[in-house]
DNA sequence: AGACACTAAGACGCTTTGCGTCTCAGTGTC
DNA sequence: GACACTGAGACGCAAAGCGTCTTAGTGTCT
């Protein structure tokens, strides 16, 4: 794809951004993004073969990958694990709580939207985290236990934001290093290649 | 019809005018302001037999019922016929300016908006504001010329709230006065049956 | 209980819209 | 000229929407 092309790419994602927010999944069409893009729909086909479908998930890929971008930027000089997942689940909760467009999709089309950050798009989410966090956590834990704890955060990350808790905040760090220190760290205390 | 299926009507209606708004036109369907108003589909063709077209005109005809109500309200006591005229171009132009529903279908769907302000819907206007208007104007003048007067007074309302002029603002009295003296009372000087 | 009015749910047949694919003419770059 | 890319529009098919209708259920009245 050319640079021109990737232009192109980032213009139609972002028309099917707006579109959706403004119709929701159920009534934007193709012809609302080509036209909201400024492109014709052959173009749109002939970037996303396979059509709808596979132009959402590409938006999804893209979300993800801005998302954990801005986990990613706040978690920088971290020199144990433990102040690390507690700067990661409590970076990623807020960048979850002040995204308007989640919000706006929760509150519009909380079927498909719920679907996405549980059940169908969960094995996404992990295989975006696991680019993202595990280079990081690696630091501290081998390979595998480091993919097996991202698993682990995200899918907790993702519960409590979505169903908050009398009982745990991970937006606030002692809350989350006290659920961390019970629950996640024994886990891996074993594993601990550094500290 | 009886008082409970009114009720249900106005709830339909109201429906109708939520889901347009949310939706535009273009994309609304009977489902949506079927179950935005808790009734069955076959319920809502009972009730405006022809369907959707039937059913959008009788919300227009409601919506101005509604506005030319609310302007009658505010132009009570009027002791002539320009003081009359003056308090009518006013409010109703105010009143077209607050509209929040009517802004939003301007902003979103313009062509149709337009058209039901202009030539579409001119027509049926005419009809409601004549029910309306020419009963206060037709102290004054007989009601032929009542009823020419209100349809001018109508269509320069529109006009002046659709394009607006440097050089005239309804919603200003003395711009008013000024421009209904200058092209509007003279036509119907000879016509006045009382001052 | 029966008569009647009204309703929701769902089926039906038809029309319209949307989808994915494709062709062709036009444009820009080398 | 060769090539890559694009928009516009046509095509065939699927899906959604429309208007109509039937049936079972509910409520009210006598």
């Amino acid at each position: 794809m050319t640079p021109v092309t990737r232009d192109v790419e980032t213009r139609v994602l972002d028309a099917a951004k707006l579109c959706t927010a403004k119709w929701g999944i159920a009534k934007v069409t193709i012809d609302d993004i080509a036209g909201e893009a400024g492109v014709s729909r052959a173009t749109l086909y002939r970037m996303f073969p396979g059509g709808k479908d596979v132009m959402f998930d590409a938006l999804r890929v893209r979300e993800l990958e801005d998302f954990f971008t801005r986990v990613g930027t706040h978690v920088d000089g971290h020199d144990d694990l433990e102040s690390l997942l507690i700067r990661i689940v409590g970076v990623a909760t807020r960048e979850l709580r002040d995204d308007q467009h989640l919000s706006l999709m929760l509150a519009s089309e909380p079927g498909d939207t719920l679907s996405q950050l549980t059940v169908e798009g969960l094995p996404r989410i992990m295989r975006v985290a696991t680019v993202f966090l595990v280079p990081m956590v690696d630091h501290y834990l081998p390979r595998r236990e480091s993919v097996q704890l991202v698993e682990l955060l995200a899918r907790l990350v993702i519960s409590y934001f979505l169903a908050p808790s009398e009982h745990v905040d991970f937006a606030d760090a002692d809350s989350a290093r006290e659920f961390l220190r019970t629950f996640v760290l024994p886990a891996f205390h074993a594993s601990l290649t550094r500290s």
